[in-house]
DNA sequence: CACCGTTTTAAACACTTGTTTAAAATTGTT
DNA sequence: AACAATTTTAAACAAGTGTTTAAAACGGTG
């Protein structure tokens, strides 16, 4: 029992890669078998299926997803810090991990998606406290009125988009990958002077 | 000679109905013959091929993707004025496609996809002029400096994202379709205010 | 009707898919 | 070393894949 783990990790890994790569109908068994360098039939003999695989590495990619978030929510900052704060973070994190966006939102898309406790994520985040907080700023005057998924779709919206249409946009500007990094860099600044701008009213 | 077009036809807008909801990978070619009510076969009677009848479907996609962008700007008003008109026609047009950007994302991000001339697309807004006004208005000190692309990131960032994430953020807020449909129709509304308050610059 | 090219069909092709099976190799324990 | 349980393998399974083929159905023209 010494190796145990790591031919399930190594599975696990490679799973992982392949489906963030190329999705859960892009690619086979065989061909996550191939990248752990199994065989076929461990990938069935240590998860139950393609498909039990598939949640569980979609599930651990959804909390690693939503992790990020949670974590800036619960400093000791003011509202306007936190929020340029989420930004680095979510860029330095996108940077990381470029195709977790698209492939959370492809198998969300997907007709027989695994529908799971998705709403538990955004609960973490409320139980934060920060949308009181945001509330509490908005009754204030602080900040504008505006309602939490408008709030939360801005946001996304511009730390998302620019990493989740990467291809679609080097290819319309005919840009190389390193161009783009650079980009991003610089986008993030106006991202980030954008929405405090918009959000929080100065007087 | 009466029903060639009308089979053809058949299975190309079955092809793109199919393409668009499920991806290349994500369906075969006799669930578009079935689609169609035809033959197998006649797929590949036809168009040459799935790959092929595919690219013909992308292709028309990525056009009818950018005509709604070049439209807008080469009409006879103030830059605020089309950027203003930009959003609302494309959240108009994204309201019918909403399945348009992230079929073309997702092609775009296909390792074996066909990379063809989509500068040629951006090229066509180039030729608009809209951006020479854009650079003059910048040196004129009435618009934000800013280059191109992140220009084109945060428009299109505002406008698609929130078609793009549809189930993700409705999975996160629970909310029905009735209900996210209405929430993008206010949330047009704070991306027009914030983009217009943000690049055009108030003396 | 017979002839023609065009359109449509059912069947087959070779290949890949997810999954299972039964035997082999490996391991830990006595 | 011998046994039993676990891990790994090659092979097979039925079902589905894109594509091709050869025969059938169709349509208009002589």
């Amino acid at each position: 029992m010494k190796k145990d783990i790591t031919t399930e990790e190594k599975i696990k890994e490679a799973a992982r890669n392949v489906f963030l790569a190329k999705g859960f109908e892009g690619c086979s068994s065989r061909e996550i078998a191939k990248a752990a360098g199994m065989n076929v039939a461990l990938v069935n003999y240590y998860f139950r299926s393609k498909s039990a695989l598939f949640q569980l590495i979609f599930k651990a990619a959804m909390e690693e997803f939503m992790l990020t978030m949670v974590e800036v929510f619960v400093t000791e900052k003011t509202l306007e810090e936190k929020l340029r704060i989420f930004i680095e973070k979510e860029y330095e994190f996108l940077a990381k991990h470029p195709e977790l966006p698209n492939f959370i939102i492809n198998e969300m898309n997907r007709k027989d998606s695994c529908f799971a406790d998705h709403n538990n994520h955004f609960n973490k985040i409320a139980a934060t406290g920060v949308f009181n907080e945001y509330m509490k700023a908005q009754e204030a005057g602080e900040i504008r009125k505006m309602d939490i998924v408008s709030l939360t779709l801005l946001i996304m919206s511009n730390c998302q988009y620019p990493v989740i249409a990467k291809n679609l946009l080097q290819s319309l500007h005919s840009m190389s990958d390193e161009q783009y990094a650079e980009q991003l860099l610089t986008h993030k600044r106006y991202v980030t002077d954008m929405l405090t701008g918009y959000l929080f009213l100065k007087k």
